[in-house]
DNA sequence: AACGAAACCTGCGCGC
DNA sequence: TGCGCGCAGGTTTCGT
């Protein structure tokens, strides 16, 4: 589940079950979940969780003098459980709280991470610091002073963390798509005034789909019994042969860097 | 410094 | 039915 909007709504659901909750007991079942140059998880025995916030697509669960950052990747999910139901396959990390919850860290392709830091060192954790603004914090001269010098698709350069985050595969294509750039055209050739539309598009789109909860495709991806509703409103995403909602013509799907990537010629220069 | 490909994992759907 | 391949909402690492 992992763009900006499914983030935003897991930390949502999160917070409303475990605000001001103890931590009791934690169970790490595959421990490579947690990165190698994380903390001892078991410091958060006995701590509150104070706040739940997002950055990018990141996770930061605050815990007094300690923040739990947490990575969903492609697959990642929580799940919020009572402590006697049984374990399932690909739940990686239990925790267990003071309001007999039970919080799964589940993973089918064990992407995923989770780090435990100090909380004076978030901003020079090594995740963090190199995060780029989301695209409501973007300056736009600042961003078009650096997708001018790319020889490099914009669809890869919005892929790119450290200049823009947030976005994924799906709502990338969507914006393209909205803002009426062919994916393929290099950052080099994207005009002051595309940027902008760009940024605007992103905006647009990502605050929409957290209004719906994110975007859910499959169904056994929904985590925490939270459903996305914004796969009625995808454009191009997944639609490969079907028609351009403005012009008719068949959206085509190509790769750029090795991900799917879905647009209408015709709408899109 | 910037770029692309490979690596990290598992499960599903498709064609044969 | 079974096998092999390609595919999946992401990031990091490695080689050029």
């Amino acid at each position: 589940m992992p763009e900006l909007p499914e983030v935003k709504t897991v930390a949502e659901v999160l917070k409303k079950e475990l605000l001001n909750k103890k931590i009791t007991n934690i169970k790490i079942i595959y421990p490579k979940i947690i990165k190698e140059e994380s903390l001892d998880l078991n410091l958060l025995l006995n701590k509150k969780l104070d706040n739940l916030k997002t950055k990018g697509k990141f996770l930061l669960f605050y815990f007094e003098d300690y923040i739990l950052i947490s990575h969903l990747r492609m697959e990642g999910k929580y799940f919020i459980k009572k402590p006697s139901e049984e374990l399932v396959k690909h739940e990686h990390i239990i925790f267990t709280f003071n309001n007999n919850i039970s919080l799964r860290y589940h993973d089918t392709r064990k992407f995923g991470r989770l780090e435990l830091i100090k909380k004076e060192d978030l901003n020079k954790n090594k995740s963090i610091s190199k995060l780029g603004p989301e695209p409501k914090d973007i300056d736009i001269d600042l961003f078009y002073q650096t997708i001018k010098k790319r020889n490099t698709p914009i669809k890869t350069i919005l892929l790119n963390q450290e200049i823009i985050s947030g976005l994924g595969n799906i709502y990338v294509n969507e914006v393209l798509f909205d803002s009426k750039i062919n994916p393929f055209r290099k950052g080099l050739n994207i005009t002051r005034e595309e940027t902008k539309e760009i940024i605007n598009s992103s905006i647009k789109i990502l605050d929409k789909a957290t209004k719906y909860k994110g975007t859910t495709i499959k169904s056994y991806t929904s985590s925490l019994g939270v459903k996305g509703n914004y796969q009625q409103f995808l454009k191009v995403h997944m639609k490969e042969n079907q028609l351009c909602p403005n012009c008719n013509n068949k959206i085509r799907k190509a790769k750029i860097n090795g991900r799917s990537t879905y647009y209408c010629k015709t709408c899109q220069k």
